[in-house]
DNA sequence: GAGTGGTCTAGACCACAAC
DNA sequence: TTGTGGTCTAGACCACTCC
């Protein structure tokens, strides 16, 4: 057993997991369905308890299955669908269709926390950097981003030249590991229009992130991308 | 220290796995910095080079460090945002809300696969079923559902009757544990004005999702979301 | 009370890559 | 060559909870 998952690259955790996975999946354990004990695998596989244990642990974070003390494992019940989405860089995600990015910036200006608009979620008092800007891939319009940071918690936005460096790439570098709260929805293009070359009917959908560290708020962003031609997806 | 994790009721590698992240999160350690060896953080924390492994071995994995052989542990450097998405089904969705969920199936009807649309990548030929119907939330639309179900893969869907049970709802609870890709965009009410009981420029959000298990295709569906009034959300 | 999972230990051997 | 992580073992004790 443990040869065979050799031979396949992989470890043996990863092969009980894959196999027991497998059997959910193809349906020869269905939802409710009794998962044999870690001591009746540990004999199955060959190998002792604590490799078994840590599959089942894998397998019960990611809700194929439920553990319970006492009553043993069993297939879960899958409630919702669940999807991973990664949200690159702009410039990243231009340059990996194969387009040139280019940065066109309207307006930097300082603002007042409290000119903030109320969704924007920034902090009472303090000052902020307000971004107005449009992603452009081979000089044609992309996405607008309308932006607000917080200069408190990162003073050194001052000083950027955001008219060369798209603020998110150098919020990304300069403030890593952050957490943050998306909302993705879809607006009509609107007074954006002009500036997205499209018609001010045009659906756009808006992509909204929220981001802070230790409890501090960071930057808020807003970006408009034209409904054809731009889409999320995930896997 | 492990009496200390003990109290608060979190396993010592949790413990350690929070202190690490901690330290990461509030720019203590910053990307590139050298995370301390296991065998050093086993005399910190007290513990087995086991349990240390475990807790780097997840925040590895998280993606908020790198390990190699032989070079150690480094903080890493975040490349993308990542956001976990949860799509629960569209009943369970209103209810969330505080609405009244209403199904309102406009049509159903059988259809060879060949006349599929091609977007939808269903298989070249057999059976499809084909359903189009209206979720409302305390009777206002709340969104349009166009689905095809592969009857090959799921004969039983034939006699179900989706006037009464909405078809996500069924898929969901007779074929667990499917694989699926998505697509976010979007897209003006155009044709789905009526139903919608929008205006047919207004912007809405399209959601789709195809769905296999063991290789074999499932189902395709495609929701329109009125823009106003909803958004997906993220953390 | 007994069977299940949750966690941890001390030690081992191996693979890899930097030196 | 050697320090690092990757993985596994055999055993232990504990905490649940169903009977």
């Amino acid at each position: 057993m443990r040869e065979a998952a050799r031979a396949a690259g992989r470890s043996l955790e990863q092969h009980i997991r894959a196999e027991i996975e497998n059997r959910i999946m193809s349906g020869v354990w269905n939802p409710g369905d009794r998962v044999p004990a870690e001591h009746e695998l540990m004999i199955e596989f060959g190998c002792s308890r604590m490799t078994v244990n840590r599959a089942l642990s894998v397998l019960a974070e990611a809700g194929f299955v439920e553990r319970r003390r006492r009553a043993g494992t069993i297939v879960a019940r899958p409630r919702t669908h669940m999807a991973a989405i990664a949200i690159p860089d702009i410039g990243a995600q231009i340059a990996a269709r194969g387009g040139r990015y280019r940065l066109d910036t309207q307006a930097v200006r300082r603002l007042a926390a409290s000119d903030a608009p109320e969704t924007a979620r920034m902090p009472d008092d303090g000052a902020l950097l307000s971004i107005l800007c449009c992603h452009l891939s081979d000089d044609r319009p992309f996405a607008i981003e309308q932006r607000l940071i917080n200069l408190a918690a990162v003073p050194q936005a001052a000083d950027m030249d955001f008219t060369v460096t798209p603020p998110g790439t150098w919020l990304l570098a300069h403030v890593p590991w952050t957490e943050a709260d998306y909302r993705i929805g879809a607006v009509s293009a609107g007074g954006n229009a002009g500036l997205l070359g499209v018609d001010v009917a045009a659906a756009c959908l808006s992509f909204e992130r929220w981001t802070w560290r230790a409890g501090e708020t960071i930057t808020y962003v807003r970006q408009i991308f034209p409904g054809e031609g731009f889409a999320l997806t995930a896997g």
